[in-house]
Formats: structure tokens, sequence, C-alpha cells
DNA sequence: TATGAATGAGGATTCATTCAT
DNA sequence: AATGAATGAATCCTCATTCAT
């Protein structure tokens, strides 16, 4: 999963103008670049495609990039910030646990073409990961990111558990971390339909069976 | 989804010796290159690469594959082929619809070394395909497995409900689909975590409490 | 050859305000930049590299600096008024020729850290200017000063010939032009080595073994 | 100095045809390239230059050397070896020790147009050597061919020694270090001064000084 | 069949310098 | 005077593929 309901990520609001500048430039050129990362795949994408794309000499984005890693650094992290509130938010407003999760998922599920889209770069970046390239910090973020997520699963869980509403003989730390990990499992099997089935739905009929599994007596007598 | 080695082969049929020299050291050649392409990535594996690893000249290649394109899929096809049945066959053993499920699940997860290589090219494979690039028939056959994969647990689930154990208001398909995608997701996550935790253990506590919430009256009177 | 600097500043007449201050400045850009060219080689330092090691900005320099170049004349011309004289002061006190040689080539080989950073550059300069790059001026500058150089010592061994001390055969002056190069040499040597014998006192067992050529009756009865 | 009188190299002469071949291009094309880098420099020879002065693609370079050093690692050590005997054959006629000195420096000032130029591209080395740029084993490859200069001229003096012609308290291994740097340094002014001295009359001039140093009762009673 | 030779196209990155403000 | 922005040209090197033998 690449959202983390629960960060916190501080931005560097500098005064001095000419910085801000700056900075809304790098934004801005990073923005636009995802859409090519995500349809050529990163490692792709050649400086050059970034040039023309952006209209900006492929020099001078080494003037707002040390290179082209920052550019997905940059990019990824700008939209990951924006949608980490999102799904932070979205469940606060419910008080069962089995309502937090259901809302959870969906939220989740509720890409912006955007996000959808940096889905794809995680993916490349996830498999050079696996083969050794050093993406540097860049994936130590996105295993906080990881991380904070299962986090935030599990407590849902506990909160059922104390609650009495789920069983206790449960591991809540294992039933997250395969959680989570499934809806990186169904959204990859949804690209790789070419969205050819239902994703919520289909999303909808496990959850609620799976619920139904955490829960005690739900059967009744 | 992909499927456990079992190493068996079919085909060596002897006869036009010039022909099945051909396609033998054809298939020789794929299946040496799968290892690199496992530990490298199939864009990052140059041509090279391959001709020191095997011994063979690069410009010999070419006598045997079109580009390195066609050994990709001599390649994976070779692995496929392999693979085939081995699962399928797996539960065969269990009458329980819930034991088929566990030691589904389980044998999937079992990979050899070798296969767990094997996972990470479908992974890039699958990421090019999303991107567009045509790998035709290789793709195709790539559905056909997952479609199958997904049939077998879903008629397991149908067979849980008409011996009464399952619940009646299931979508058997969605669950299906949903779950062959979690085992993607939990590997995907396995790995990215360096295999920090413990596969099985993880695995079985989920499948352990979606038996429950499949099953009828699990929690008695 | 090149001498050991004393630090001694002689200009900085403040008159015209305007003007002092630019060229103060200048100086005092190009005397930071000496040990960066020293520590990388004129060619392997940047115009950033410049920017960043003065804290002024890489287009700022080109106000004080046609180009790269302007800056290393500038920055050599420096350290070439500074050591001007030091040298050839060191042997007035000494009146046995013999000794004056002693004392020349110790003198020369006292170099400081700094100053043993600028053979370096002089070396980039003279390579430089063997393939014909055109430093203009600032060669003639530094030929003056091998010239000089080479008539101090030249007048040496003249003197020595004159009070009937050295042999009369001798040709001063191609005796002379070998031992200033000879002591280039040397440092050249020492450095490849890494220091790794003893500058002075290999430098002490030739000129001893040398003096006893020039000298008449040396071995007496 | 470069030369090594009393090296040995094993050439590697093998068998098959096509390596021949491909040796004999890579000597050919090393060959031709000495020149560029002596005019231009090894850092400012680019492999563009290369290519279009050899006719050969850029990227066919790359067939016959790993990369631009090795390049001027073939065509220095081809050179380097062709002289290496002439030098170390020079002197064998010669009985006097003193002869040997006098032929061994009259020998290795003769370079050919060829070695000559190698003369440049080695200060060069030399100097990124000094400011820690790694050259491999090619500097130390150069740092065999010293110090085997510095032993055979050490050889000599120590037979002068023993045969009671060379003074007894004389330090043969520093006078033989600082001899063979100031061949080097006599070079280097020799090349900055544009060939306006004569390069064998100053060394005589200084040879034949420094021998009368040497040797016991030059002078007669 | 097998292969060494050859290459055009393209990769990320660096750099000295110009320009508008 | 000072500087951030911008860039064309250049750098070494890689690669999939073709071709002559």
């Amino acid at each position: 999963m690449f959202f983390k309901p629960n960060g916190r990520f501080k931005k560097k609001e500098l005064n001095m103008p000419k910085i801000v500048d700056h900075n809304q430039k790098r934004s801005q050129i990073a923005r636009a670049v995802i859409m090519l990362f995500a349809q050529k795949g990163f490692e792709n994408t050649s400086m050059k495609d970034i040039a023309e794309s952006t209209g900006i000499a492929k020099s001078t984005l080494y003037h707002y990039f040390d290179n082209k890693e920052a550019i997905l650094k940059e990019a990824s992290l700008e939209i990951l910030t924006e949608h980490e509130n999102a799904v932070s938010e979205s469940f606060r407003n419910q008080s069962h646990p089995s309502d937090k999760i259901r809302v959870l998922f969906k939220e989740v599920l509720s890409l912006s073409p955007e996000a959808e889209r940096i889905f794809l770069i995680f993916m490349e970046l996830w498999l050079s990961h696996m083969r050794g390239k050093q993406y540097g910090r860049f994936m130590d973020i996105f295993r906080e990111l990881l991380q904070g997520f299962r986090t935030t699963v599990q407590e849902i869980i506990i909160e059922g558990q104390s609650r009495g509403i789920y069983r206790q003989d449960l591991d809540a730390e294992a039933i997250a971390v395969y959680l989570v990990a499934s809806l990186d499992g169904i959204y990859m099997h949804y690209y790789f339909d070419q969205h050819d089935f239902d994703l919520f739905a289909t999303t909808k009929a496990f959850i609620e069976t799976f619920i139904k599994g955490l829960t005690i007596r739900q059967d009744g007598p």
C-alpha cells in the first residue's frame, strides 16, 4: 500500500521569494512528469523525454533537480502527501471498527488518476528495489508509509477486540499485514485485467466475508 | 499467480534431427537465461550478459531468437509449462473445502528459490503489459493461467456452499478473484520487507479468520 | 622553477574607491581560488566549484573575470608576485659560492604546503603551454622568472670561477640551466613517490658531489 | 623517467588467428591515438576525436578497448616496450662506469618523436596521479619502470666504487634517484623553452662536471 | 551454424557562458 | 553590482542489432 493515513509531513515554507518560485517550478515540473513516468516507466523515460514534454532544456532540469531520481521523489511525495490526508480522514466519522475498515478500503481504492499512475511507478521501483538497485532514502519513506498504514489497520482490529466485537484469538498484526498487502494485490490484478472486473464490488464481497470472520457470533444462535 | 515448479519435462521427441536440435538449443538457452532475467530484470539484462552467461556469441543468439524479447517469451513459456499443474494437483487429497484452501495457499507460497526469482520476472512483464507493450500471445497464456487459478478457488467455494458448509450468500467468483490477487499482494510485500515477517504464519492468521467468515455457525451455539 | 612565499603584500592603495574595490575583489577571489586549482587542477575545477568555494554566484564571477582562464591568470600572478624575491634573497648572507648553491637549493625545496600545491598548478600550465594553449603574457612572465633563476645560478658559478674556486673550463650557462631544471625534476619525482624518500638528504647527496665536480683540487694531497 | 632498461615484458602471443588480428588492430589504433593524446592531452581528447581520427566508429572503439584509459595504457606500453630495449642495450658495450653514464644519458634523451610525445602524456598522468585520480595498475607499471631505471644507475655507481674509480663516501642510491629525476627535469624545461637550447650540449656540460665530482683524484697531484 | 566486427541511436550528466532582472 | 535561470554542446559509455565470412 502506498498511503500513510496518519503521517505528518512538514512542508518547508520558506519566505525568501526566489526560493518559493524555485520550489514552485520544481513541483510544477515534477507533477507534469509523473504522467510520463507512469506511461513509459521511470527507467524508460529519458531526460530528453522529460525535457521535451516540459518544454525545458535538458540541462535546465538539472537546475531544479540533482538527478532523474530526484524528480521522481519530488513528484511521488507531492501526490502521496495529498492523498495521505484524504485516506486518514476518511474513517474518522465512523465509530464501529467494521465500518472503519469498510470506509478505509473504499477510500484506498478510490485513487485519483494521478495516484493511480503512481501505483505503476511504485511497482517499478519495488521491482528495482528487490533487484538491489538503491534508491536511497526514497525507499525508506515508502516503507514508513507502508508501516503507518499497517499500524492503522492493526489499531482498528485491536479496538474491535477491546470493545468485545472481534474475536480475542486474532493475531491483529499479522492480519493487518495481510489485508494491506491484499489491497496492492487486487489493484495489481485489476490493472492486469484492464479494469475488466468491478473493483469495488469484488473488494466489498471479500471484505464483508472477512469481517464476518473477525466478528464474534455473527451467525447468532 | 504463478505456480510452483516440480520439474517434469514432456517434450524431447527426437525425430527430425535438425529441427529438434534447433528447438532444443532454443529451450536450453532460454532456460539458462531465466535466472539472469530474474536477477537483473529483463530490461537490465543485455544481450552481452546473455552471451557471456551462455557461452554463445551474441550474434549467434540471433540465429535462435528474432530479438531479445523472443528470448523472454521462450523462457517464460518454459517456466509456465513446467509449473503448470503443480499447484492445482496439490489439494486433490483434501476432502473438506477449507482444507483445500489451506493446502492451496500453503502450496502457492512454498516457492522454490528458483520460482521466487521468477515472480520478479512476471512482475516486470505485468508492468510492461500495463504500459501497453505488446507481448502478444504470451500475455494471453498468462491470463489463462490466472483465470484457471481463479476458477479453481471459485469451485472450492461453490463446493463448500453446495455441501452446506459455506454461506449461501457469498459471491464465490468475486471472492476467488480477491483471494488469488491477495496472494500476489502478500508475496510482493514479503519481498519488499525483505522476508522480514513470517510469510506462512501471516497468511495462516489471515486464512483461518477468512475461513471463519466463509463458514456457517463457526461460533457454535 | 617557482619560489617560496614569504607573505608580503605591496599594493592596496585606496584612492578611486570603485576601481580599487573591483580590483581588490578580483585579487581576493583569485587568491581564494588558488587552493582549489591546486587541489583539483585547473581543468577539473568548475565554475560551480569556484562559486561555491567563494560564496559568490557563478554569474557574478563574470563581472570580475572574462572567463575561467582569466581567473587562473590572475591567481597565478598573485602567487608569483608574492614569491618573487624570496629565493633570490635567501643566499645573500653567504660569501662562498658553494654555500650560496647549498642555501639556494635548500631554500627552493623548503616549500610551504601552500606553495607545494602551486607547483602542481604550474605543472599543469606548463603542460597546457606545451600543447600550444595560449596563456599569452602569463607565460612570458613565467619564462622571465625561470630565466631570472637561471641567471642567478649562472652568476654564482661565474663568481666561483672568477675567484679561482671553480674550474675555468665549465660552461656556466649550461650547468645553470641543467641545475635549475633538475630541481623541478626532483620535486616531480618526490611527488610521484608520494614523499617516499628524503628530499633534502637526496638533494644534499647530489649537490655535494656536484660541488666537488665544480671545484678545483678538492682531493688535494 | 619513463624507461626501464632492464625490464622484461612477456608478450602474449596467442595462436588463434582471430585474436591476433584483434590485437593487431588494438595496437594499430593505440599507436595512431598517441599523437592525439600528446597534442591535445589525454583528458582533452574525446572518444569522438579518437573515432574521427581513426575512422572507426566511437562504439566500435569499445570493441577493442574497455574504456578510454585502456587505449592510453596500450599505447604507452607499446612504445615503452620498444624503447626499453634500446636504452638498456645502449651501454652494454661500455666498460668504464663513467662511459656507461654518458651513453645512458645520451640514449635516454634521444627519444623518438613518438616517445617524445609520450613524455607529455606521462606528465599529465603524473599530475592526475598527484591529485589523487586513480589510474589503477597503470601507475604501478610506471613506478616499476622508474624504479628499474634508478637501480640501473645505482648499480653503475656502485660498480665505479667497487673498482676504486668513484669515491667511497657516495650515497649511490640517493645520487641515482636525483640523476634520474634530473633527466625528467631537463626534458621538461627543454620542452618549455620550446627546444630553444641544445639539449645534448647542456646535459653533457652537466654530466661531465658531475662525473668529476664522482671520480677520485681527477685533478692529479 | 557460428561469430567477430561494426555501428547508429541513445543514456545521464556536466559545464562555461549568456541573459534578464 | 549581483544573481537565478537557462541552455547548447559536449562527455564517456551502453546496447540491440546487422553483416560478412
